[in-house]
DNA sequence: TAGAAATTTGTAAACGCTTAAAAATAATTG
DNA sequence: CAATTATTTTTAAGCGTTTACAAATTTCTA
């Protein structure tokens, strides 16, 4: 049932030359003969095997992807502009998911060059292995903030927590919190943000969640054990959240405490997934579409080009979507 | 810098074949020469190319997945886990996704051919292209309720529906309402269970959401369009939606209007993806790793035995995972 | 209408690997 | 130690394409 160019040669009384001629675009071939050509192959229905042609022209179009996880929405987007943009261009995804292990990460690469890919779209577990993926010969775009030495495309993470801070401070707050994992670039801008205005961000309103905890039950928990130290009194007027999930989860874990948001708490989360659209949680967007088409400008360059220049970062710039959670009502 | 097996052997004074053979698991070469080969390959850094292995075995190790959408966070929990559990198995996933689309459906199988892959899991767009899908010579299992051509595993959706229903009238509600895309074997499973009981599910109290509403902005709007047309007045009090985001859409709706849940209203889920564990949202639950785990079994069992005996439904049980949002307080 | 030019077709090598079969080498045995 | 047998290595063909090059055919030109 599998057929074979040489199958359709001999049905079609041509070469095979002639055959692959035809399915890639009839250059200097007859009319008829093309015509009895494609007769034949859409009657037994050939499909050309990719495998070979990779083979042959040594490049697959695939690309290779490597995510970091799935639980936040904000990389289901992701994969689903990725996915879409590439069919786009030509191209099919070949998804890995490093889990956040450097070394998966790694094992995921290898196995991209293994597989030929014509070019690799990584959302980096860290730097770990950005140094030697630069090394390779396959061209790679990294989705991140700033990493020197790939092309990268990111948002301005340190921007965002500014423009939450001034955001909260245009709105009166005088007490801030945070919640997120480990400090990053959001906290700290939104940290130097708030000095600069006079503010302080103190070291117990920092909701500081386990890296590990990627999954809500863990994360839930962890929350819980802040409010319980803090013995549910929240010192905090307004919180950032370094993502729409921990927003959401904070919320409601304040909310079983009898504390509202907006009324008695403001929280802005990040990521603007459809879940801070759902629940009207306020969000620093990340604009996923433009990265990922920024992304493919950088790597189909790189791939169509072979440019070897200095690696290009990109920031892109967030912009914050007001909805209710961050609607002063009566708090500070 | 990209190495070929014939320039490892010629730097360990070896010939291919023996490359070759230490590659794969040593089978009759001596201990010196393998050491030999093994310290140049890791000296010089060489990956094999599969698309020239593919060829050659004419197997790829690669398994396509063709999902239908990534709204409903159900699917992601399913592609997380399709490629954790291929990945076990030694595969790599290719994704696509059809976008409910049977023409981008077709497409993507034709790709995954050409491509040589092993064996396709496809959730399906409806019965356009099954019937073709089981006659090509790749093994293939579909991810969704009874489909006659090809293996398939999937929940026992009216069974799930009687289970609701049973629930509600249990609870002693007395009026009762689905919110849905078209009419499926949840809803008939629901509304057969109540006529057993000598319940009723009106016509008016189905909240009939577009099929195209794949984004929450149109199903919130075909939501408050049906709370205008009845008036505001919700003539049930519970409800069981087709899935979690419309459950948790048509709950925010609900409370905008003064109604709210579980007090004035229960409602019950379907998926129990994480949008209904962090809201508290009853929901039936789909063990999606479970499924998953199935669909390997039955694709294995196929990809390695060759078998082409007739192709087995398997029909997973639902359960109810009961939380906030169908406890009863005061409603019927 | 012969010869040149243009068009169409076919032949064969190559892409990087695997593997059956042949060849070379080493170990065993009477 | 020659003959067998067992082990290790190499040779070469082939997987299904693409493509440079040569060969054949058609079309044009004087």
């Amino acid at each position: 049932m599998k057929m074979t160019m040489k199958e359709i040669a001999k049905l079609a009384n041509v070469s095979q030359s002639t055959v692959s001629r035809v399915i890639n675009g009839n250059t200097g071939v007859n009319e008829e003969s093309a015509k009895r050509v494609l007769d034949v192959i859409d009657k037994v229905g050939f499909i050309p095997n990719k495998a070979a042609q990779t083979l042959k022209r040594s490049h697959s179009h695939i690309i290779g992807v490597c995510i970091t996880e799935t639980y936040n929405p904000y990389f289901i987007e992701l994969i689903d502009q990725l996915e879409s943009q590439a069919r786009k261009h030509g191209y099919n995804i070949l998804l890995h998911n490093s889990n956040h292990n450097p070394i998966q990460e790694w094992e995921s690469v290898q196995n991209f060059i293994s597989r030929q890919v014509d070019g690799m779209i990584i959302v980096p577990t860290g730097d770990y292995n950005v140094e030697r993926i630069s090394k390779l010969s396959t061209p790679s775009v990294v989705i991140t903030q700033n990493r020197k030495f790939l092309d990268s495309v990111g948002l301005d993470h340190a921007l965002a927590g500014k423009i939450v801070a001034e955001k909260f401070i245009h709105s009166g707050h005088k007490s801030f919190g945070f919640i997120g994992t480990e400090p990053d670039d959001k906290y700290f801008g939104y940290r130097m943000a708030l000095n600069e205005n006079g503010m302080k961000l103190k070291e117990e309103n920092y909701v500081q969640l386990e890296e590990s905890s990627t999954n809500n039950i863990l994360m839930r928990r962890d929350i819980e054990s802040y409010l319980n130290q803090v013995g549910n009194i929240i010192d905090f007027t307004c919180a950032f959240a370094a993502n729409d999930i921990m927003a959401l989860e904070f919320i409601n874990a304040a909310k079983d405490r009898g504390i509202s948001v907006p009324e008695d708490l403001n929280i802005i989360g990040f990521d603007d997934t459809y879940l801070a659209k759902i629940m009207g949680i306020s969000s620093i967007h990340q604009p996923i579409e433009e990265m990922v088409t920024t992304t493919f400008e950088l790597l189909l360059n790189r791939m169509e080009n072979e440019v070897s220049s200095k690696p290009v970062q990109i920031k892109l710039k967030p912009t914050l979507i007001e909805r209710n959670s961050s609607n002063l009502v009566r708090v500070p």
